[in-house]
DNA sequence: TGATGTGAATAATTTCACAGCA
DNA sequence: TGCTGTGAAATTATTCACATCA
């Protein structure tokens, strides 16, 4: 059913897509357009068509997209239909306190699960709903609790040492916040999200 | 001197490049290659030859870079030099907090220089430095500041408004942490960046 | 030997344009 | 008319391969 070759930008923009359609089905439209949901999440419409195109034939020729189904699509094309995905987080700094109390995870099936930090007066205490560990504890609990993903939100000279003591402990993904490139087994995901390099840009852009 | 067709990702790596050499600069070295480059900023060697390449010859051939005089050459490049870019910050929680204690911003040429919330227990406080104003007074002290850079870290609900009133004080582009998409006159420079979704491919990827 | 710089080749991605349908 | 789905074309970006130099 997959075609072969599938742009990453394509499949990253698959979120993006089912992101913006979560909050259009709280309207009472059920139909959506490829121009609409371009619009909606600033995508050339053909560019829409395409993506979705590479896993099926989502939509009526002439009616657009069912969105209810669409939304069921994309979850189930992202794996994130059926299970929560469990994360742990490092580092409850003021980063790590923001995705805490990021309320979008839940609904797309994401769950931090539980969070570490090395400061004493934060151990023990619960954040958002979830209770912080001291580090020590990492490897123990996240193998007990059989976590496949963790949030690395720790400062960037301890952000690799970190990495593989989850990595040892059998997280197989990273979303690594920390302005640093890990160096890890290539089996291991790693997706960078780093907060200051698209502003190092900017200057560049505003001068043409 | 510039090539005319410049890869907008290119630039971006640029960004990358001068991020790296400013943590090697630390170190006694004065040459570096562009293997190494790519090594510590996970990019193909080739492909940070050819970045520069761009916009000169910074190398010299046997030897490699000059660590020094190549972050100058990318900081003009990417017009950090001489100047700091001002700017201002809306939304004090706590991924607002971050920025604020971000200490990387310094280095490169870059200053949060008003903070705007609408939280009173927040206004006339300073956090890390920096003064937070009432959001209402956020179009007399942007214009004042004659500042060109701004940085949204609301909740998505605000972001088009705040950004709205941004760009009528006279800010030029905006760094948007809100996971929306801004509807602004195409000559204003928007940089997305997404905490989530990253996180929301992920699942694809670990299940291939 | 081990660099850079760079045209050329390749690959990846986006955009176009239109057949076919409601 | 306005939509989807999609090959084909166009564009953009990356990688190769090598002349040249220290």
């Amino acid at each position: 059913m997959y075609k072969n070759k599938i742009p990453k930008a394509s499949v990253y923009r698959l979120a993006i897509y089912l992101r913006g359609l979560e909050k259009l089905k709280i309207n009472k439209k059920i139909y959506v357009s490829s121009p609409e949901v371009g619009k909606f999440c600033g995508i050339d419409p053909a560019q829409v068509r395409k993506d979705l195109s590479y896993f099926g034939q989502f939509g009526e020729v002439g009616k657009g997209y069912h969105i209810k189904s669409l939304v069921t699509n994309l979850k189930k094309i992202l794996k994130l239909h059926h299970k929560k995905w469990k994360m742990s987080l490092a580092g409850v700094g003021n980063l790590g306190a923001a995705l805490l109390s990021y309320k979008g995870f839940e609904n797309v099936g994401f769950i931090i699960q539980v969070a570490f930090d090395k400061d004493c007066k934060k151990i023990g205490r619960v954040f958002s709903g979830v209770k912080i560990y001291d580090f020590k504890k990492m490897k123990e609990i996240i193998r007990k609790e059989n976590i496949r993903i963790g949030i690395i939100a720790v400062p960037a000279e301890f952000a690799q040492e970190v990495a593989e003591i989850m990595i040892s402990s059998g997280v197989k993904s990273i979303l690594n916040f920390a302005p640093v490139i890990l160096n890890l087994p290539s089996k291991i995901i790693v997706s960078n999200v780093d907060l200051s390099n698209e502003l190092l840009s900017l200057p560049y852009f505003i001068s043409k």
